[in-house]
DNA sequence: ATAGGGTCTGTAGCAACTACAGGATCAAGG
DNA sequence: CCTTGATCCTGTAGTTGCTACAGACCCTAT
């Protein structure tokens, strides 16, 4: 019974938005997928946030501007909340991911390279002849 | 009413799939949306396609795998539909989808080096502290 | 004649949000 | 005390680019 017997839930979801930067409904959405955990809430129902909150949510925003999948950042956020994680599992989803950021790279890279080659070819002439057509019209299994 | 009396579309949806490696809903998406024309049907309904839609989805499913937008496509297709476009039309929305592959590249490099970099100071440890778990609680506005 | 496939339509689901409609509630001014 | 406008609540629909299913129809072969 000791502390915590002061309302340290005084922001709304609108502060909540404010001060983390995130969309007011995603918020929202966030807590309907179990990113986020229920908030307590007023004897009307508004909900009121904490300074957990803040960094849950930073949490989840950092995870999610590297890239992760929610599927990805609710196994993070599993591991820090059942609290015997380790770094190495951790360390196994970051790595992972690292392989997908760096496949979506390679791929966007020979995308890239394709298109780059192909419009450097271009003549920009007002004739309907475009090398870029070409290479879209010639078929998928082409030497590329 | 020259010509033309001769059926020169005998391919089922099934067949067009298989000759050019697209979806078999996906073709009929492809359909609802505007991207391939309404193919002919049979007395009973069921569609028949000829060599010029094997033509236009290969078109179509090159521009995909280059990642062009469907709205970018529609307009490729608009362009080339019309008979009176240009190289410099076609170069102009091939050169505004390159930038964007651009920008795209740019944002993941920099999270592949977040991420790498964070990553290479794991220990692996069976111990909770993690350099990784550190970069995500730390907010979004950190010197990176 | 019937069994099995393929085809037809419309619709729901995926990720990851975003936005809106229609109602309840709060905070401030008169 | 009452009104007004902002904010909050819920549920639902829209976004992109497909993919997959259900249930009805049709086609072909035996």
């Amino acid at each position: 019974m000791a502390g915590n017997h002061a309302p340290v839930s005084e922001l709304k979801r609108s502060d909540l938005a404010r001060m983390t930067g995130c969309n007011l409904e995603t918020i929202r959405y966030y807590e309907s997928v179990g990113l986020m955990p229920d908030p307590p809430r007023t004897s009307s129902g508004h909900r009121r946030y904490g300074a957990a909150h803040v960094e849950r949510l930073n949490f989840v925003m950092r995870a999610r501007d590297l890239g992760f999948t929610m599927e990805e950042i609710r196994g993070l956020l599993s591991l820090v909340d059942h609290g015997n994680h380790t770094c190495a599992e951790v360390e196994q989803i970051g790595r992972h991911h690292l392989d997908v950021v760096r496949a979506k790279i390679r791929d966007l890279q020979s995308i890239e390279s394709v298109l780059a080659r192909t419009i450097a070819c271009c003549t920009g002439a007002n004739t309907p002849d475009c090398p870029l057509l070409d290479v879209l019209a010639e078929g998928r299994a082409g030497p590329y």
